[in-house]
DNA sequence: TTGTAGGCGTTATCAC
DNA sequence: GTGATAACGCCTACAA
């Protein structure tokens, strides 16, 4: 049992208008002073009987618009991500866009199909949290695609493209001078692999920094340790690390993310520590358990909403002028005391 | 500086290559039986030097075939959802599709507003999360553009559409047993607005139906809370209402989702409220965090990867054969034990 | 204000 | 095996 007729064109809506093709066109355009009203009228009511949508596949390929944005992300499973997407989003709605999201998992193989895929798509636009090993492609995407990019999060100081970011250095030296106020004498920093990844590096960097600003043989510049989580043991070793030569001083945990934030906080559990008794916390990112986990840790907040929103506001903002500069914007974060980090 | 040329299309191809469009054509559809090996050679090298990408929308004009899937969720924000979607995305990676995610919010208008745009995408099928306000539209969608639509978490009575759950009414009832088997004499139960979602239904009444196969007349028949989130006090005031009218025995509290259970948990520290001294305490879904919680949260686990790649793999099969029956596949859950009911 | 006539990049149906 | 050629549904000059 069929509907009405199986796909509605716009040369159905013409027909039963009785204009033709070009005047519905203008109608969908947008351009009503090229009309008559009793000619528009008439149009919205065809529509709206035959329920027509246009059909973007046609469209784009005339107009080489897709109205897609593609989004490239490491991992969508992880709320910081989820929650740029989300002021990406609301964006992209307001201006009739959509967004093709796809997870690179952090590896460049994965990335590369993607863009490629992507490109096939025709995106209009592409917010990439990159893993850095696809420039060559992006560069192509950018010159020949006249694809505006625009990296979050991570940068890649080769590629001449808008990037939206945290001010990682002024984040961590924020935290350590938070917690040198507190009285702690030890800082353990750990951090997912440094990599090549911008950020983890920049807040790597930032803390030995901000260390040597108090001290410039401060005994916590050894008590960096970058933990791959995908190796089960991996962190309980370094965290036992840091616990053992620290045992005896005043000592706080620094987690680069929520991810690892959250691996350590259990770690410390099942070896029955409490914090902050045992050793202070202070976290990057503000996930939603942040409150829920003993007395509260103190965080520090991206304005990760904002973040996704300003990134499609540069793509717009590229797809109408192409011309002007490649900008950097770089939020400031906020912190959250609660519990975690109270002094000793 | 302009790069090579501007876009690259297969008439490109077929000139570089010396061969026509068609040719090319036959290449890019994999019907290379119909190639000699010679022609085959010539036109993929000719293809990685011009760093050739097909154009999905000119494709998808003539076949009518967008590669695109719709994605229409409630909130991309909750850790639920993103499980699902990674899931869904896996399988669309692996088939040369892409994923167009949307957020209704909840809102019937939204979801609304989704639906058309998809159907401007001319999306090959769409996985719904759906606040079930937009039947109508979801029925002229699958009808006339004979779209693949497949419903997740919340089915819909009226839709003749493939549905992917879990078995709520099980998984609630597994969760009670659980509880009176540990001796808890007052069970809460707390949920999000119950309205028309069908989890959230059956989830409801499941728990009103576990506790008469125990005892028609059971105390906590009683103990049912729906919560608007939204609401600051809502929450707080029940939750009290609760604890109050319990506080001579012993009690625990199921949260109908993660979303509700964090709030629950934290409010209950605000009061000084101990888990599971003072109540015992089971959530539905398995957040990453329930483990770092008091002492760890016991926890109904949905297989959330399994139902997005099933979600998908349903669609596939009915974008290859749209004649079979429709389906409704139930996943079990599974109870995770930790500390947070250990029993009285 | 409205209609006519291409053409966007593919695929598919013919012939050769 | 391969090559012309006509759609696919829409947009945009250019005419009227």
């Amino acid at each position: 049992m069929r509907g009405k007729e199986a796909k509605v064109t716009i040369y159905d809506v013409a027909k039963k208008a009785g204009v033709s093709k070009s005047t519905v066109s203008r109608y969908l355009g947008g351009r009503f002073h090229e009309l008559s009203p009793k000619t528009q009228q008439k149009i919205k009511q065809v529509i709206d009987e035959l329920q027509y949508r246009p059909n973007n596949l046609a469209r784009g390929l005339k107009s080489s618009r897709s109205y897609l944005i593609g989004a490239l992300v490491a991992d969508i499973t992880n709320p910081y991500t989820t929650a740029i997407l989300r002021g990406a989003e609301d964006v992209c709605k307001q201006h009739g866009y959509s967004l093709l999201i796809c997870n690179s998992d952090n590896q460049p193989a994965k990335e590369r199909e993607y863009i490629s895929m992507l490109q096939s798509h025709k995106i209009d636009g592409l917010l990439i949290q990159t893993t850095g090993g696809n420039s060559d492609f992006l560069e192509t995407l950018s010159e020949n695609g006249k694809t505006p990019i625009v990296l979050v999060d991570r940068k890649i100081p080769e590629l001449p493209f808008d990037t939206v970011e945290i001010d990682n250095r002024g984040a961590v030296m924020q935290a350590v001078s938070y917690l040198i106020k507190k009285n702690y004498k030890r800082i353990g920093y750990f951090t997912e692999p440094v990599a090549h990844f911008s950020p983890r590096h920049e807040r790597y960097t930032g803390f030995q920094e901000a260390l040597r600003l108090v001290n410039p043989s401060h005994p916590s510049l050894e008590d960096l340790f970058e933990v791959d989580l995908n190796d089960e043991s991996q962190l309980e070793k370094k965290l036992n690390t840091f616990l053992s030569r620290t045992s005896k001083e005043p000592r706080a945990i620094i987690a680069g993310n929520s991810v690892i934030a959250l691996k350590i906080i259990i770690k410390l559990k099942e070896q029955g520590y409490k914090i902050p008794d045992d050793t202070g916390f202070l976290s990057f990112d503000n996930p939603e358990w942040a409150a829920a986990v003993f007395s509260g840790i103190t965080t520090i907040e991206q304005p990760t909403y904002q973040i996704g929103k300003t990134v499609m506001e540069l793509i717009l903002k590229r797809l109408a002028d192409n011309e002007s500069p490649v900008q950097t914007i770089s939020y400031q974060t906020r912190l959250i005391e609660r519990e975690s980090a109270p002094g000793r």
